[in-house]
DNA sequence: ATTTGTGCAAATCGTTTGCATCTGA
DNA sequence: TCAGATGCAAACGATTTGCACAAAT
């Protein structure tokens, strides 16, 4: 029953996030961003929360998962990480901060809290401004 | 001639890097690390140096191009760069430096001297070590 | 009723691979 | 000679798109 409320209570949040954000919340809408916001902090590719998905029993299709992922991102509601070649990743937490990429097993973790401070930024160039800046730290498992 | 002597001489200097390498200077090789090495420090993607080769009349396959790139980075002569979702970038300076990333324009540039200090590093998750630590300072037109 | 979203399958893009052919030491 | 390199075309994985169908306001 605590349940039920927790998943009822996510359920409206999620659909007010999406109004909110202009987005008409779908059936689908609404489960992708439940997978999404209801455990805390994620970084997960298409495919993943797709496997996710119909794992609980919400099949939408691929190509619906893509479409949602980038719709949330032009909303806001999602931040695109670039770290690894050709696989993207998205990052459900969109304030700043920066990230651990584990190589070998392909994770991508925050770095906690103000873990890394950018001493000073280089000279930008002329009529150029800052969007953003991206820290990764690759760890690999010591030998 | 002066024009001569330089490419002699680039050609000499390529040729050694390769066989230092532990490379067979082919021709293709040869080619491709001259237009790689012969215009100061330099970030391209396969597609365009396959573009760069075909136009200086060294027409080598973009499958080759791909080889010949992955192969020069085990080499440790070149170093990739991951800062956009599916393209890959090769950066001809192996030396510890960071970016700028034009959007818009799908540019890297070198961040020059020390610009980045990074303040700190966060507390390393047990049992690992860091591999390296990639800073992309995203950058747009200014509005 | 109208507009917007969804699913599917086919298309695309960047990259890799298998294999027959060439080439440098 | 002959291991190693190349080119081509086909294979591939991730992502996208076109279009008929379905659902939300």
């Amino acid at each position: 029953m605590a349940i039920e409320m927790v998943t009822e209570t996510a359920g409206k949040d999620v659909t007010d996030m999406l109004r909110n954000a202009g987005l008409r919340p779908t059936r689908q809408r609404v489960s992708l961003a439940e997978l999404l916001y209801s455990k805390g902090d994620r970084h997960l590719s298409a495919e993943l929360l797709h496997e996710e998905a119909v794992a609980a029993d919400v099949p939408v299709s691929l190509a619906t998962v893509y479409n949602t992922l980038h719709q949330f991102t032009e909303a806001g509601l999602l931040r695109e990480v670039a770290i690894e070649g050709n696989k993207t990743y998205f990052d459900t937490k969109v304030s700043d901060h920066h990230h651990f990429f584990i190589e070998g097993e392909n994770k991508v973790i925050d770095i906690p809290g103000e873990g890394v401070g950018i001493g000073e930024l280089p000279a930008i160039p002329e009529g150029m401004e800052v969007v953003h800046v991206d820290v990764v730290v690759r760890l690999r498992k010591k030998s």
